[in-house]
DNA sequence: CAAGTGGCTTGATCTGGGTTAATGCATTCT
DNA sequence: AGAATGCATTAACCCAGATCAAGCCACTTG
C-alpha cells in the first residue's frame, strides 16, 4: 500500500475501494491511467452544460458541485462532491453534458481520458462493478434529494442534508460525523435544499437553538446525532457506507 | 430480426439498442438470458424497500414507479416506468433496496438473475455498455425531477412532467409526442411533482384553459408543444432520446 | 485605517400552494 | 336499480416559506 501511496489518483482508488477488493493488478492498472493535473480556484466552472467533454474528472481534494439554472435564472445543486469523487463519469459517457460542474472550493484535480476510464471498466470486471456501483449510489443519492426537496419541510430538509454531509465526510476521512467543517454559503445550502438563503438561516437557527447542533463560522457541530438524524427523516441505508470502515482510515490521510 | 421477435425480453433489447448498436451475437445472448415470467396487477408492489432482491426485473408492458414513502406518511415517486425498462437493477446490484417498485397498471414482467445480468455485462461490453448508459441517464432524469421540484413553480413542474412523459412515450412506441395514455390519477402526479393532488388538479385545468393541452379521461393531448415545452421549462437533452428512431419502431409494436 | 465586499442575521409583509371539505361523476359490485 | 367506490373538481380559508429591506460582522484591499 505505501508503495502507491503517492499517486495522484489515490484518492480515487481509496473511493472505489470501498464498494470492492483490488488485487495487486488492479490497483496497479488504477493508478496508472494515464491523467493530466489541474487546479481550479472557487467558483471556477469545471465543466459546462453543453460542452463535450472527452475526458472525466477526478476531484483529488477540495470540494465541488452540480448544478443547473432553471428558468427564471434560479439554480438547483444537485449533489456535493469531495476527494475521490469521479465527478464528470455520467457527461463525459453521454457525451454532452447536461449541467455543470462548478468548484466549491479550490480543487486539485485529474482528467482521465474518458476511453481509458471504458477501456480499464470492461478489462478489470472488478473495476468496473465497482466504477458501476459508484454511479448506482449517485443515483440513490440523487433520489434521496428528490424526495427530501419534494416531501420533507425546510428544517427536516436542513436536517437531512446534514445528516447526510457528516457521514460522507467522515467517509471520506474529511471529519467526524458529528464535527465537519462545510465549506458552503447558505446560499449554496439554499439551492441544494430548495429554498431561500434567508430561510435557510432561519432553519439552521432553529437547529443551533433547540441544541441539536452548533456552529462557527462553517465548522457544524452535532451535539445530538440521534435528534438531529430523527429531526431530519435520515436512514444512511442509500448511502451504502460500509459497516465497519478498514481501521487504517480512521485516520485522516488526505487533506 | 423476425426469428427472435418472439423472445419475452424482446423488449429489453428494443431499450438498449437505442444506446449501442449489437450485433447478432449480443442479441442472441441477450434474449437467452435466463429468466421467469410473472405478472402483477395494479398497485401490487414489486420490490420493498429493505427487500433483498437476487434478481433483476424487466418491464415487459404496462407501467411501474418507484417511489418511498417519508416520515409522516408522503409519498415521493422517484420515477415511471414503461415497456422495456430494467426497472431494478440497482436495488439488485446494490444488494438491498432502499425505496419501493410498485405496479402502475397491470404487468407483465421478467425477473432476471443479477449474476446472469451482471456476467453478460461484462462479458459482452458492447451490453455492459448499453446497461450503465442506461443508468446514467435515469440518473439524468433523477437530476432534473430535482431541479423540477426544487425550482420551478407548480404549473411550470406539471407542464415539464407532460413533456417528459411525451417524449419517453413516443421513444418507447407507446403514443405520440403530441398525443398519449397517461394512466396515473392526479394523486399520483402530485407525488411525482411534490404537490397535492387538489393542486395538481388547478395547474391541469389551467394548462387545459390556457390552451396549451386537452385532457379526455387520462388521455392527454398537447395541442400546442412549443408553448407548454416553454412554459414547462423543457428542454429534451437530459433523455438522450436519439434523434432519428428507426422507421420500423414507429409502428407501437407492444400495447 | 477607511471603504468595500460577501455573507450572516433579523423583522415585516405577502403569496403560492396546502388543507379541508363538499359535490359530481363514472365504474363496478350486489 | 341502488349502493359503494374511486377520482376529478371546486370553493373557502390558512400557513410555511418567499420576498423585501435593513443592519451587522469579519474579511480584504487601497
Amino acid at each position: 500500500m505505501s508503495d502507491s501511496a503517492q499517486s495522484p489518483l489515490e484518492p480515487m482508488l481509496r473511493k472505489l475501494g470501498k464498494w470492492a477488493s483490488f488485487n495487486h493488478e488492479d490497483r496497479a492498472a488504477l493508478l496508472a491511467l494515464p491523467h493530466s493535473l489541474a487546479t481550479m480556484a472557487p467558483n471556477q466552472i469545471i465543466v459546462r452544460e453543453g460542452a463535450q467533454p472527452s475526458s472525466t474528472c477526478l476531484l483529488r481534494s477540495g470540494f465541488a458541485y452540480r448544478h443547473k439554472i432553471v428558468s427564471g435564472g434560479m439554480r438547483q445543486i444537485f449533489s456535493i462532491h469531495m476527494s475521490g469523487d469521479i465527478i464528470d463519469l455520467q457527461n463525459s459517457l453521454l457525451g454532452t453534458a447536461d449541467h455543470n460542474v462548478q468548484a466549491l472550493t479550490h480543487c486539485d484535480l485529474a482528467f482521465i481520458p474518458s476511453d481509458a476510464v471504458r477501456r480499464i471498466a470492461f478489462d478489470r470486471p472488478t473495476i468496473g462493478r465497482a466504477m458501476w456501483y459508484d454511479t448506482l449510489v449517485d443515483a440513490a443519492i440523487f433520489r434521496e434529494w428528490i424526495a427530501n426537496v419534494g416531501r420533507r419541510d425546510a428544517k427536516t430538509r436542513m436536517a437531512h442534508l446534514l445528516c447526510e454531509f457528516a457521514l460522507r465526510l467522515e467517509a471520506a476521512g474529511l471529519g467526524r460525523h458529528n464535527a465537519y467543517e462545510l465549506p458552503m454559503t447558505q446560499e449554496q445550502l439554499a439551492d441544494c435544499t430548495g429554498l431561500t438563503s434567508v430561510h435557510v438561516n432561519r432553519m439552521l437557527r432553529a437547529l443551533d437553538r433547540e441544541g441539536l447542533i452548533s456552529r462557527t463560522k462553517r465548522s457544524v457541530i452535532i451535539d445530538d446525532w440521534k435528534k438531529l438524524a430523527r429531526a431530519g427523516d435520515f436512514e444512511s441505508n442509500y448511502l451504502r457506507i460500509p459497516l465497519a470502515s478498514p481501521p487504517a482510515t480512521n485516520e485522516a490521510e488526505y487533506d
